[in-house]
DNA sequence: TAGGCGTGGCG
DNA sequence: TCGCCAAGCCT
């Protein structure tokens, strides 16, 4: 059958998207091009799972580096699953939530020993190991294996709730938006979908003014017709951030070396390294002193840094003491050189404690 | 199911 | 400056 020139061509709305995709797409480390992929190319499951679970709410600009190391440092899953897992923690130090290290790491011993060496090529399969959920799942699946998986993260979620002008509030809605997800992934090209539906909420879906004059689905957006994208997605609201309070202390020996620690395997900041703290309390009497101090030395205060969580803000008074090692001392933790503390496994907020009264710690040798 | 769990960039 | 929030998972 013919069409005249006067016509709209049928195209549905993947479509649209993939055409869109085609010649939109971001350059990642870890993605084969459309063109690539249509010239045979596979991507890397290896690469394609590592990347993934790097992303988990983390952005594209912060995961690029840490992905070449990891790739440097480990370059066939097998190798990182043999890795001893205090190497893993160092690695990811920086990148924040570090069950997530201590899942890829898990996650990586079970492909080894239970895979032969080789992911698992289907949602079900993927969605039984440490640290992959619905969304990584779905991901690798459909990126990695060409599997019709429903992809669905925030991007995506932001992309539905606009099409559909969905006004139930996240995360409620979830299940109708999975929904509305399944419907559009197809058959063919499932992985590019999902990844064009992924840049496309991050280039021109954005959360404050998107593009929607660009925009490859706009004729089909009901948030678009009604002149008010911004809108959505709704969110329930959101709580109070409460403060709490704490001292740390960062003993320094004539040898150049600081005192440090390593945290309960589990919650908050879990198997990663610390200068000696007090617990980190919601009291608002101000009482962190030296006398919270793991040993007598003589402390100054140095000052007060604030680091922010995602539920909750931290105080941290600073002390500093001059000090010489003594058995007693050692069984609180271990005499780092302050030379290697690049090499340490110590989360940001440690680095800003240490910083504070060290400035020179981190500073490039 | 709702809360615990990091960090850095951006408007 | 500061609130928002980014390719979520686990319990």
């Amino acid at each position: 059958m013919l069409q005249t020139s006067t016509q709209t061509p049928a195209r549905n709305l993947p479509d649209a998207l993939l055409t869109w995709y085609d010649r939109h797409h971001r350059d990642l480390p870890w993605r084969v091009s459309p063109a690539a992929a249509a010239a045979g190319k596979r991507a890397d499951p290896y690469h394609i799972w590592l990347s993934e679970v790097m992303l988990q709410q983390t952005t594209v600009q912060a995961v690029k580096p840490y992905f070449w190391k990891f790739l440097g440092l480990w370059p066939k899953v097998t190798d990182l699953a043999a890795a001893p897992v205090e190497d893993v923690m160092a690695a990811w130090a920086g990148l924040g939530y570090y069950a997530r290290a201590r899942n890829l790491k898990k996650c990586a011993e079970a492909v080894a020993t239970e895979h032969g060496g080789a992911f698992p090529d289907t949602e079900q399969g993927l969605r039984a190991l440490p640290g992959i959920g619905d969304y990584t799942s779905a991901a690798v699946a459909a990126i990695a294996f060409n599997r019709q998986a429903a992809v669905m993260d925030g991007n995506v979620e932001r992309v539905i709730s606009r099409l559909y002008a969905i006004d139930a509030p996240l995360p409620g809605s979830k299940s109708l938006m999975k929904a509305k997800v399944t419907a559009l992934t197809p058959a063919a090209r499932p992985g590019d979908f999902a990844q064009a539906m992924m840049d496309l909420g991050a280039t021109i879906c954005t959360p404050k003014r998107p593009a929607c004059a660009i925009c490859p689905l706009r004729d089909d957006c009901l948030a678009f017709a009604e002149h008010d994208p911004e809108r959505f997605p709704v969110k329930a609201a959101k709580k109070e951030k409460p403060v709490r309070l704490g001292a740390a202390f960062i003993a320094v020996t004539p040898e150049g070396e600081i005192l440090l620690r390593r945290r309960e395997e589990s919650g908050l900041l879990g198997g990663m390294t610390e200068v000696p703290t007090t617990a980190w309390t919601s009291r608002v009497d101000g009482g962190a002193t030296a006398a919270h101090a793991p040993f007598d030395a003589d402390w100054e205060p140095c000052g007060l840094v604030v680091h922010v969580f995602t539920h909750f803000e931290l105080r941290l008074s600073i002390f500093r003491a001059k000090t010489n090692r003594t058995d007693k001392q050692s069984t609180v933790g271990w005499w780092e050189p302050v030379e290697n503390l690049e090499r340490q496994a110590l989360p940001t907020v440690m680095k800003k404690a240490i910083s504070q009264a060290i400035p020179l710690a981190f500073a490039p040798r």
